[in-house]
RNA sequence: AGGCGCUUAGCGCAGCGGUAGCGCAGCAGCUUUACACGCUGUUGGUCGGGGGUUCGAAUCCCUCAGCGCCUACCA
C-alpha cells in the first residue's frame, strides 16, 4: 500500500478513478452477457440545463442502485441522455437573441435560421450537465447516451405519431386549450399550475330588454371579457330568474356599440350554481372553458376579444382595444362605473391557472390543436393497482390511479419551432375547387404498396377514415374541406408528391413529453428488436420526482404497453423534493440553491452523496443543509483514517483468521458486521437509503471505530504483544474493512475504490470480481451458520461485550464524578467476578484511559472510593480525599430517584390484578425481571450513598 | 371543495400496542502516538390538543387544530 496522507483529499482521487472506470469500460452494458439484467433509464435532464440539488439526489440514488446491482452480479445498464425541452430551450434562446438586439421576434430570423441558432446553443451549452453528472460519480453507460432529438429518436417519435394517427387516437380539433400568451403556444393541462390569486369580484347590472327598468346583477372576476359575452345564464331551477329565460339583456360593453347589437339572450343552464355570486353567470365562450361548453350547448357563436399575446382586439371595443388583458380589466371596471352599471366590488381570492414555464396566467383560448386519446389506459391503470408495478412509497399509487381514472385527452401540439415537427401534410380546398381526388388516388398507390401513410378528410358533411368533423358551425373557417396526410418524414417520395400538389407540413411541433414518453424503449433501438432491448427492457427501477408522475411516469407506462406490450419498469422510486433549511423550495430567485459543483469542490463528491442520502428518508422532502455535506466529508475522513490506522500496523494483508485466537471483541465485531450487512440489505429491499446509511454510519463509527479498534489496540500495541494474536487481530480488521468498503461502495464510490486498492484488498480477488475494481467485487453476504460455528460466534460473545462496554462507560463516568480531567492518569482496581484474562485487563486499561487496572479479588474498598459493578466484576476508583463528596451524593441521589420511579412504574403494573391475569406470560416474566434489575440497582446505589455518608 | 401525508428533545428523523431512541447542534473536559474533518462524558421530551378502546397507547379508533402536497371549470 502506498503512502497515505493524514487527511483524505477527494480532489486528487475522484477524477483519477472516474477516468479509470471509463477507460476500462466498467459502465458499458453488454447485452450478450449471461448475467441477469438490471436496468435504469435516467430521467433525461434538459440538454441545456445545469446540475441542481434535485439532480444530485435523483442521480445518486440511481447510481447507488446501479452499483449495488453490479456487485450483486447483475449486468447493469444505466442509460443516460438529455431532453430537448421544447419550450424552456426555445424561450432561453429567443430571450438571448432579443436581449442582444439581434431580433425582436423569432419571425425576424425565420424558422430555419432560428433553429440553426438553437442547435448552436445546444452545441455550446448542451452536455454541461452530463459532465457534471460524471463529477458526481454517475456510472452511466455513456456509450449509449441519447438525446430526444437524435435522428433515430426522432424517427421513433414520428413513427408513433403516425401509428396513433392511423389508429384514430390522434385527431385535430378546435377546442378550448390552455394558451400561454408569453410562449405563444398551447399547453397541456399538466403544464398549468393553479395558484391562489387575490383579485376582485365585480358586480354589475344589466337591463332586461323586454322589461325595461328590470335589472339582473352579474358577478365576474373578468370584466374585460364582457365584450365577448354571448349570453347570461341562470339555473332553470332558480325561482328568482327562471321567468327571464328566453328574454334578453343589454351587454354594457363595448360602450360605443348600438344597443340592438348588444342584446344577448338569457339562457337556462344547470351548470349555474345559484348559491354563488348572484346566481347569474355571464357566458364568454371564447375565453372560458366552462363557458365554451355552455355556449356549445346553446349554439352560441363565440366572440374572441383577446388575441394570442393576451391583448384586447378590435372586437373588445374602443376603450379596451390594444390593452393588455390585466390593464383592460381595470379599464373595463372603470368604464362600468362610469356607465353606472357597477354595483359593487369585493376583494376576492380564487385559483387561477398559470403557465408552468412562463409563470403568467394562461388564457383559455379556442384554437385548432392536435389531441391524443391515450392508448392502453386500462392495462396501465391496472398494472399499478394490482401491484405488478410497485411505487415507492406506495401512496403515490393512489394518486396515479385517481389521475388515470379521470384521464383527459392530451393536447400534443405546440406552436413552437424547437421540437419534433408534426408529420402531417395538409391542404385546404375552397368550396369551388375540385377536391383531392387526384392526390388521393396517387397516395393510394403508396398505401397499397404497404408504405405507411394515413389520410383524414375533413369536410362539413362527410366523415371518412375516422374524420373529426371540425368545420361544422364554424363560420371563421373559410375553406370547404381539408385533407390531412400523416406520413413518416423518411418517405421523401410521398412528401415531394404532396408538396408538388400544394400540401404543406403542419407548422407545429409536438409536446416535449410526446418524445419523453417513449424514453425507456426508444433509447434502446426500438422499433428494431435490438439485443439491448431484448436484454434490458423492461427496466428494473425508475427514479424520479412525484411532480412528473403524470407528465412522464404515467405516459411512459401507457407507451410501454402500447408499443412493447409490457410495462416499462417494475419499480418506481419517487424522491422527495429538495428544500432549504427553512423548508422553502430551491429556486434561483431566492438564491437558496447551492451549486452542487461548488459543494463537490469543497467537500468531495462522496461527501455530497453521503450527506444527501443520509438526510433523504423515503417519501419525505429533504431539507438541505450544508452541514450534512460537511458530515459526509467528516465521515470519509474517518474512513480514510481508520484504514490508515490499519496500514500503520504493517503485517501482511488479509491473512487467514484462526478461530482459536479470536478474542471476545473480535467475535463481537464479526457479529456486528453480520448485523450491519443484514440491515443494509433490508434497507435496500425497501429502497430505504437513509436507513442503509444510518446503519453503515453506526456500524463503522460507533461499533468499529469507537469500540472495536480501541479495544483491538490491546492486541496490537499493548504492554505484552503476542505476535500470533496481533496477526490474527489484523486478519479480523482486514476482514471487516474489506467487507465494509464494499458495503460503502454504492454510496461512496471514489474513496471506497481508492482504499480498496490502497489497502491491497483487490490483490487476492479475481480480476473481474474485485481484482480490477471494487465495482465488481461481490456484495457482502451475511455470515452464515457454518461461518458462525467455525469461528464459534455466539450471542454470548455479543452479550458479554455489550455488558462489558456498558461497564466501561460507567467506569469512565467515575472520572467525571470525581472531576478528574481526561489527561489525569489514574489507577482503577478491579475485583473480578470470574475468569479475567490479561487481555481483558489490558482492554479495560485502554478503554478506561487508565494508568493501570489492578486486578485484586480481595480488594476491600475504603472510604471515598467510587465503584461500579458489571460483567467483569466490580470496578473501584480509589480517590483518597480527592473526591467531590457532594457531587457524588447528588448523582447517587438522582440515580436512586430514577430507580424508585422505575420500580414504582413496574410495581404498579404488577400490582394491578387484571395485569397478571391478562398479560402474556413472557411479558409478565419480563416485567418481573425488570423489577428485580431496578431493585438491584437501587440497592447498589443506596449502599454507595451510605458508604459516602459513613 | 375533495384526497393524501405530516405533527416525538433546539433542528432533522426513527419507533407504530409492552422500560421514549438515533444523528446533528448545545454543554463540560481532553494535543489518549488513525482521525480536532477527532476523543470522552453529558443536559434536553407528560411523543400537537381533547376523548375513547385496552391490564397497558407515541403506537389502534374518534374528534379538533396547525403545516405541507396533490387533484378540481364555481363565475
Amino acid at each position: 500500500m502506498s503512502e497515505i496522507s493524514k487527511a483524505y483529499e477527494p480532489q486528487s482521487v475522484e477524477d483519477r478513478w472516474y477516468d479509470f472506470w471509463l477507460k476500462h469500460h466498467c459502465f458499458t452494458a453488454d447485452p450478450k452477457s449471461s448475467k441477469p439484467a438490471y436496468s435504469i433509464v435516467i430521467p433525461p435532464p434538459n440538454v441545456t440545463g445545469v446540475l441542481t440539488m434535485g439532480h444530485v439526489l435523483n442521480n445518486t440514488i440511481q447510481d447507488i442502485l446501479a452499483r449495488k446491482a453490479r456487485m450483486d452480479g447483475k449486468e447493469v445498464l444505466w442509460l443516460p441522455g438529455t431532453d430537448h425541452a421544447g419550450i424552456a430551450t426555445q424561450t432561453v434562446v429567443e430571450r438571448t437573441l432579443k436581449k442582444s438586439g439581434e431580433i425582436r421576434h423569432r419571425d425576424d430570423l425565420g424558422r430555419e435560421k432560428f433553429l440553426e441558432r438553437v442547435w448552436q446553443w445546444k452545441e455550446k451549452h448542451g452536455g454541461i450537465i452530463i459532465q457534471q453528472l460524471k463529477k458526481l460519480g454517475a456510472s452511466c453507460d455513456w456509450t449509449r447516451e441519447r438525446f430526444t432529438m437524435d435522428p433515430e429518436y426522432s424517427k421513433c417519435v414520428q413513427r408513433v405519431f403516425v401509428d396513433l394517427y392511423k389508429k384514430g387516437m390522434i385527431y385535430r380539433g378546435k377546442r378550448m386549450v390552455n394558451w400561454c400568451p408569453v410562449s405563444l403556444t398551447a399547453l397541456s393541462d399538466e403544464e398549468v399550475v393553479m395558484k391562489e390569486q387575490k383579485g376582485t369580484l365585480y358586480y354589475f347590472k344589466v337591463e332586461i330588454a323586454e322589461a325595461p327598468g328590470t335589472f339582473l346583477t352579474v358577478a365576474t372576476t373578468r370584466p374585460e371579457t364582457i365584450p365577448g359575452d354571448t349570453a347570461v345564464a341562470v339555473n332553470p331551477k332558480d325561482p328568482r330568474y327562471a321567468q327571464f329565460i328566453g328574454k334578453h339583456v343589454v351587454r354594457p360593453l363595448p360602450a360605443e356599440l348600438p344597443r340592438e347589437q348588444k342584446l344577448i339572450p338569457i339562457i337556462g343552464d344547470e351548470y349555474v350554481d345559484f348559491e354563488f355570486g348572484t346566481g347569474v353567470l355571464k357566458v364568454t365562450p371564447a375565453h372560458d372553458k366552462a363557458d365554451f361548453e355552455i355556449g356549445h350547448r346553446h349554439k352560441l357563436a363565440p366572440i374572441e376579444v383577446i388575441d394570442a399575446a393576451g391583448q384586447m382586439n378590435d372586437a373588445a371595443g374602443a376603450d379596451l382595444r390594444g390593452l393588455d388583458r390585466f390593464k383592460a380589466r381595470k379599464v373595463a371596471a372603470e368604464k362600468l362605473t362610469e356607465l353606472g352599471a357597477m354595483e359593487k366590488e369585493e376583494p376576492y381570492t380564487n385559483n387561477v391557472g398559470f403557465s408552468e414555464r412562463a409563470d403568467v396566467p394562461i388564457e383559455p383560448r379556442l384554437s385548432e390543436q392536435w389531441f391524443l386519446k391515450y392508448p392502453s389506459v386500462e392495462k396501465s391503470q391496472a398494472v399499478v393497482a394490482k401491484g405488478e408495478m410497485k411505487f415507492h412509497p406506495d401512496r403515490w399509487a393512489k394518486v396515479y390511479d385517481h389521475w388515470m381514472s379521470g384521464i383527459q385527452d392530451w393536447c400534443i401540439s405546440r406552436q413552437l419551432w424547437w421540437g419534433h415537427r408534426i408529420p402531417v401534410w395538409s391542404k385546404k380546398a375552397n368550396a369551388g375547387e375540385s377536391g383531392f381526388g387526384r392526390v388521393q388516388t396517387q397516395l393510394n398507390v403508396f398505401k397499397q404498396n404497404g408504405i405507411l401513410i394515413h389520410m383524414n378528410l375533413y369536410t362539413p358533411h362527410a366523415k371518412k377514415e375516422g374524420t373529426i368533423n371540425v368545420l361544422q358551425n364554424d363560420p371563421q373557417e373559410n375553406y370547404f374541406a381539408r385533407l390531412d396526410v400523416a406520413v413518416d418524414p423518411s418517405q421523401t417520395e410521398i412528401i415531394s408528391l404532396l408538396e408538388q400538389n400544394g400540401f404543406t407540413q403542419d407548422p407545429d411541433v409536438l409536446d416535449t413529453w410526446f418524445s419523453s414518453w417513449l424514453w425507456p424503449f426508444a433509447t434502446m433501438g426500438w422499433p428494431e428488436q435490438t439485443e439491448t432491448l431484448k436484454k434490458f427492457y423492461p427496466t428494473t427501477d425508475l427514479v424520479t420526482g412525484p411532480d412528473i408522475i403524470f407528465f412522464w411516469v404515467a405516459r411512459m407506462i401507457m407507451a410501454g404497453f402500447e408499443y412493447m406490450g409490457e410495462l416499462p419498469f417494475k419499480n418506481v422510486y419517487f424522491t422527495g423534493i429538495i428544500r432549504d433549511k427553512q423548508g422553502r423550495k430551491m429556486s434561483k430567485s431566492l438564491g437558496n440553491s447551492p451549486d452542487p459543483l461548488d459543494l463537490i469542490g469543497k467537500y468531495g463528491a462522496d461527501a455530497l452523496r453521503f450527506g444527501t442520502m443520509r438526510s433523504a428518508p423515503l417519501g419525505q422532502d429533504i431539507l438541505f443543509d450544508e452541514q450534512n455535506v460537511e458530515l459526509g466529508r467528516n465521515f470519509c475522513n474517518k474512513l480514510w483514517n481508520a484504514c490508515r490506522f490499519r496500514q500503520m500496523q504493517g503485517g501482511s494483508v488479509q491473512e487467514e483468521i484462526d478461530p482459536k485466537l479470536l478474542t471476545s471483541d473480535d467475535k463481537w465485531i464479526l457479529l456486528k458486521l453480520d448485523a450491519a450487512i443484514r440491515e443494509v440489505n433490508a434497507a435496500f429491499a425497501e429502497y430505504k437509503f437513509s436507513d442503509a446509511t444510518a446503519a453503515l454510519y453506526r456500524f463503522f463509527w460507533s461499533e468499529y471505530c469507537d469500540w472495536y479498534i480501541e479495544a483491538s489496540k490491546a492486541s496490537l500495541s499493548g504492554s505484552a504483544v503476542d505476535e500470533a494474536r496481533k496477526k490474527n487481530t489484523l486478519a479480523v480488521i482486514d476482514f471487516v474493512l474489506s467487507h465494509m468498503l464494499r458495503l460503502f461502495h454504492p454510496f461512496l464510490p471514489f474513496i471506497s475504490e481508492e482504499l480498496w486498492h490502497g489497502m491491497g484488498y483487490s490483490g487476492d480477488m479475481p480480476e473481474k470480481q474485485g481484482g480490477q475494481t471494487i465495482m465488481f467485487a461481490p456484495w457482502p453476504k451475511p455470515l452464515d451458520d457454518e461461518f458462525k460455528s467455525f469461528y464459534a460466534l455466539s450471542a454470548n460473545d455479543e452479550k458479554f461485550i455489550e455488558t462489558r462496554n456498558e461497564f466501561i462507560a460507567q467506569g469512565r463516568n467515575l472520572r467525571r464524578n470525581a472531576n478528574l480531567p481526561a489527561n489525569k492518569k489514574v489507577k482503577f482496581i478491579l475485583k473480578p467476578s470470574g475468569k479475567t484474562t490479561a487481555n481483558d485487563i489490558e482492554v479495560l486499561k485502554l478503554l478506561l484511559n487508565a494508568e493501570a487496572v489492578e486486578a485484586n479479588p480481595n480488594f476491600q474498598p475504603g472510604k471515598n472510593a467510587l465503584a461500579v459493578r458489571g460483567e467483569p466484576g466490580e470496578l473501584f476508583l480509589p480517590l483518597e480525599g480527592l473526591i467531590d463528596v457532594e457531587a457524588e451524593k447528588t448523582r447517587l441521589t438522582k440515580e436512586i430517584e430514577k430507580c424508585q420511579a422505575e420500580i414504582g412504574k413496574v410495581e404498579s403494573k404488577l400490582n394491578n390484578p387484571s395485569f397478571a391475569q391478562k398479560v402474556p406470560a413472557n411479558v409478565l416474566a419480563e416485567h418481573k425481571q425488570r423489577l428485580m434489575e431496578w431493585q438491584d440497582k437501587l440497592a447498589h446505589a443506596q449502599a454507595a450513598l451510605d458508604g459516602l455518608k459513613g
